[in-house]
DNA sequence: GGCTTTCGCTACGAGTCGTAGCGTAATGCC
DNA sequence: GGCATTACGCTACGACTCGTAGCGAAAGCC
């Protein structure tokens, strides 16, 4: 869950409190809603409907449908793990291919990159973008390099500001390839395809 | 120009042509309404007035808006070119700072993501972005692969079916990372950013 | 001059938007 | 139990955009 973002004072709230299956509910009908229709055909009184909930609970909660999509596919995230597969390359294998099997949902392919285009033109949308999706997953980043610097994989940076730009620089070629991969290129990251990145990235194209 | 996409007879045709000043003036509209509104508040009526035709017309010509701003943004990237400035890691940079300086225009930013978008629910639409944006660019990675190795700066592939995968895995590489970068993260990939990527890109991370 | 196609314009029904108003339901506080 | 407070479901509304149809005029080829 991302967790409720209205709550300016999450202290004492007297009167009705928000019903919390409403919330579920409504977030599992917008994803399926982004499958059946896409973004664009979305409505917020069609995602209402399929909740069971009046359309102005939605707007009581989300300022409208930008907001609610980024809520319903950061959920899709939080399953990523990193695991613990002996080697570097052997990590980054496996945590690109659980994000290429996210990506591969319908509902994770027309929602995710929709609000990124919005985003473009909304700052207060990318930083929900960024706190809810992307720095949520940047630990992955921080934690498969620390295992490969404790390793000796990876030299070890002295510079924290060198470090950050590094793994800044790490996340963006990782989640870019695999999200061009899938939706632009419009062809599946398979073991095959990982591989070979896998190599790239850490061997570079000489080799 | 992309060209026209709807000459199914492009020999004789009596009447009266179509205007091909409307088409340049409607793409341009495009790209200016995209700048000011955005992809979600922009509308065919809108861009019909400012292009100063009727809104029917634009409707004989395109199917909607999703081809349209195909159309009006696969434009801009027809200006890259691959310098040739001695190496394969100086080429490189300087193509990428290309890309980067397009995707850094907000009618490249807002237009492009969101194409991508409606594309993963439309084949149709996914096959003219491919032709019209993705593959005429893929000339590019070809071109600077050539090259390197003609110098000797890339290990040559006799396998053609297995260069092409390594073509396809780069070129998700190159556009996936600058894409990331300038949208996701909302950073500018500048100088200091694309040395650092192409130096990841061709020595790998470990060095 | 005839034929063909495009163009600009107007008008239209259909659908969505986001909001307001109202009565009711569910909680905390006294 | 009574009261204040907040959330909920429902209905209705004006404003807007959509995509299309119909018309007369314009601009080319023969």
């Amino acid at each position: 869950m991302v967790g409720c973002m209205h709550s300016r004072s999450p202290a004492v709230r007297s009167g009705r409190p928000r019903s919390a299956e409403a919330d579920t509910a409504i977030l599992a009908a917008t994803r399926e809603a982004l499958v059946e229709l896409g973004w664009s055909k979305l409505t917020l009184g069609d995602v209402a409907t399929r909740a069971g909930v009046a359309k102005t609970t939605l707007y009581r909660r989300w300022a409208g449908k930008n907001e609610l999509v980024v809520d319903a596919v950061a959920e899709l995230f939080d399953a990523l793990e990193l695991p613990d597969c002996g080697s570097l390359a052997a990590d980054i294998e496996g945590v690109v291919l659980q994000f290429a099997a996210i990506l591969a949902l319908p509902e994770a392919r027309s929602g995710l990159m929709a609000v990124v285009a919005e985003a473009t033109r909304d700052e207060v949308l990318r930083e929900r973008i960024r706190a809810s999706v992307v720095d949520r997953q940047k630990r992955l980043v921080l934690e498969g390099r620390a295992r490969a610097q404790a390793r000796g994989e990876l030299p070890a940076e002295e510079d924290p500001e060198s470090a950050a730009r590094t793994v800044d620089l790490i996340f963006d070629m990782v989640a870019g390839a695999v999200v061009h991969r899938t939706l632009v290129s419009a062809e599946p990251a398979d073991e095959e395809w990982v591989r070979s990145f896998t190599r790239v990235l850490l061997q570079g194209l000489g080799s």
